[in-house]
RNA sequence: GGCGGCGUAGCUCAGCGGUAGAGCAGGGGAAUCAUAAUCCCUUGGUCGGCGGUUCAAAUCCGUCCGCCGCUACCA
């Protein structure tokens, strides 16, 4: 029996263009479900787009479209970012599919048989101008008394009829949940103020609307829609074939990750267990949320004008660079910062120097002093043992850092194993072997090619293009480049094809 | 205001009760197989301040200072 995996990022939602941090949610999912399946997992790796609401209504009709021909354009322009970024998903959701309608009315179905929507009014200070809804507590009185909005728009109070959620029964349950399962949300920051959130007591909450129409219908209630935030996160089980529970996908079911960034935990990681133990469905297993990216020192924004295009990115560094750097540079729940220098740095001193200079060096002595014919292995000696060993304690330890989304500490520890590697031929200085002994100078060679192996096989999933190159060159035949093919020797005797180097330097442009 | 986190070498950070660490940057040397890449050695910190607990504190407690996060919905 295949093991499963199941992750997810959120649907990106349709109201602005891709940015880094669409980018940057993509790529780190795409690692993790990448790693899932060279260690043997039958993978199931969503994403998609969220294309109802309020916002999605009116940015269409600035575009001068309808709600639909507006998102089947922005939906593709995801799609295509997501194409460029090497993500591999499975399945591409978008909210406006018929099988999203299906499955959100029966959702909501199960949810109401349960007894926790009940209809009353939705009703607070409204800012026609700001189309919001805000606290009184946000609200500042003017002189003559009349209250004003943060942003100074005169408010209203307005009450219209809605559906709403029965989250309030739920806040016991939740803390009872998240103290059984200490792994569900991580980081365990973002998990205490999660907690803290809940433990200070929950409204029920508005999960339907009449004052608009681009949503999904409520079933048997003409006039309303769905709250997006319902409609949204049920996708991650649409895309499971709910609600037949005899789609080939239903299996999938509950989400072994979620990956979202940091700020929408509340709603995966609060309100969307809720809905699932209201409609009597599993809980997704957790939710791992990552920080933002700061950009030459500034917080990335519109008004800026600093927001990073991924695809401009790609253009100028490469792919596996990019993939590479923003994995590397910052720990995935954390905020971070990227700069041109940062990233030529990474590319230069760890991914061309180190790794390739090394894959390169090695395989360069190979080529010219054997012929290209890929030498056996020796009798160990304490050096050899101790690089190989090094090496193979490797797939365990980034095994363990995939399972906890620290995709920057199993860098570090490849990284480790490289950097012993270069002092290791060093030590062993094989250009100078050729001279006065020939036969341990291919013993070398071979612990060199073996390490660099294991080293390429466990960063497939950050730079795929590079490393396939990497293993080609390393003579590796293409079925056996996952984990369990790790324990499948190369053939002594092989020959190996003339190597090329697989990551250049960046070098500036001349202006 | 309440709750939580952080403050360690020039930079980014690890360590979280037992003689201060890594990477990068800086300095010196070796080597020349390789994408002038690599390797070795080295400079550098009263671990935010002040008190306390302890044989022993970056590491536990208190307090102060400075940053940051959360403190509910129309994504």
């Amino acid at each position: 029996m295949t093991k499963s995996f199941y992750l997810t990022t959120p649907i990106y939602y349709v109201n602005g263009a891709p940015h880094i941090g669409h980018a940057y949610t993509s790529i780190a999912s795409d690692v993790l479900a990448r790693f899932k399946r060279l260690d043997g997992y039958e993978v199931f790796f969503l994403t998609g787009t969220d294309e109802h609401g309020q916002k999605v209504e009116k940015a269409a009709a600035e575009a001068g479209l309808d709600p639909q021909s507006f998102t089947d354009k922005v939906s593709a322009d995801f799609k295509d970012m997501t194409r460029v970024m090497g993500v591999s998903n499975d399945d591409w959701i978008r909210t406006t599919e018929e099988r999203h309608k299906v499955s959100c009315a029966e959702l909501w179905r199960r949810i109401a048989a349960s007894g926790d929507i009940y209809l009353g009014h939705y009703e607070g200070w409204y800012a026609v101008r700001d189309e919001a809804f805000y606290d009184e507590s946000e609200l500042t009185a003017k002189p003559d008394g009349a209250k004003v909005a943060p942003s100074g728009a005169p408010v209203e109070w307005v009450r219209e009829p809605s559906y709403f959620f029965r989250l309030s029964a739920w806040q016991d349950k939740l803390l009872k949940f998240y103290e059984d399962h200490p792994d569900f949300i991580a980081p365990t920051s973002r998990r205490n103020e999660v907690m803290s959130f809940v433990k200070g007591g929950l409204h029920d909450l508005s999960i339907s609307r009449t004052t608009f129409s681009w949503g999904i219908p409520v079933p048997d209630a003409p006039g309303h829609v769905m709250y997006v935030w319902l409609d949204a996160l049920n996708n991650y089980v649409t895309a499971c074939g709910f609600p037949d529970e005899s789609s080939p996908r239903w299996h999938h079911w509950p989400a072994d990750v979620h990956v979202v960034g940091k700020d929408i935990i509340r709603f995966h990681a609060v309100y969307w267990p809720a809905f699932l133990m209201a409609a009597g469905l599993p809980v997704p297993k957790r939710i791992s949320s990552h920080g933002w990216w700061v950009v030459e020192g500034e917080k990335m924004s519109k008004s800026l004008g600093n927001v990073i295009e991924p695809r401009k990115l790609v253009e100028t560094y490469g792919l596996d660079q990019i993939r590479y750097f923003l994995l590397r540079e910052k720990p995935f729940g954390a905020d971070g910062s990227m700069s041109h220098p940062a990233i030529v740095s990474r590319i230069n001193v760890e991914l061309a120097n180190d790794l390739g200079n090394l894959a390169q060096r090695s395989l360069s002595l190979v080529a010219r002093n054997l012929g290209g014919v890929l030498p056996a292995r020796g009798s160990l000696t304490e050096d050899d043992a101790g690089l190989l060993d090094a090496a193979a304690a490797l797939p365990d330890l980034v095994r363990a850092c995939m399972d906890r989304q620290t995709f920057h500490e199993a860098l570090e520890d490849i990284w480790k194993v490289i950097r012993a590697a270069n002092g290791y031929i060093d030590r062993q200085a094989p250009w100078a072997l050729n001279k006065t002994d020939k036969v341990r100078m291919g013993e070398v060679l071979r612990v060199l090619v073996d390490t660099i192996r294991v080293v390429a096989t466990l960063l497939q999933p950050y730079m795929p293009d590079s490393m396939a190159r990497m293993l080609d060159q390393l003579g590796v035949p293409p079925g056996d480049r996952s984990l369990a093919g790790l324990a499948t020797p190369l053939a002594d005797g092989l020959t190996l094809p003339p190597p090329q180097g697989v990551f250049p330097r960046y070098v500036e442009p001349v202006a």
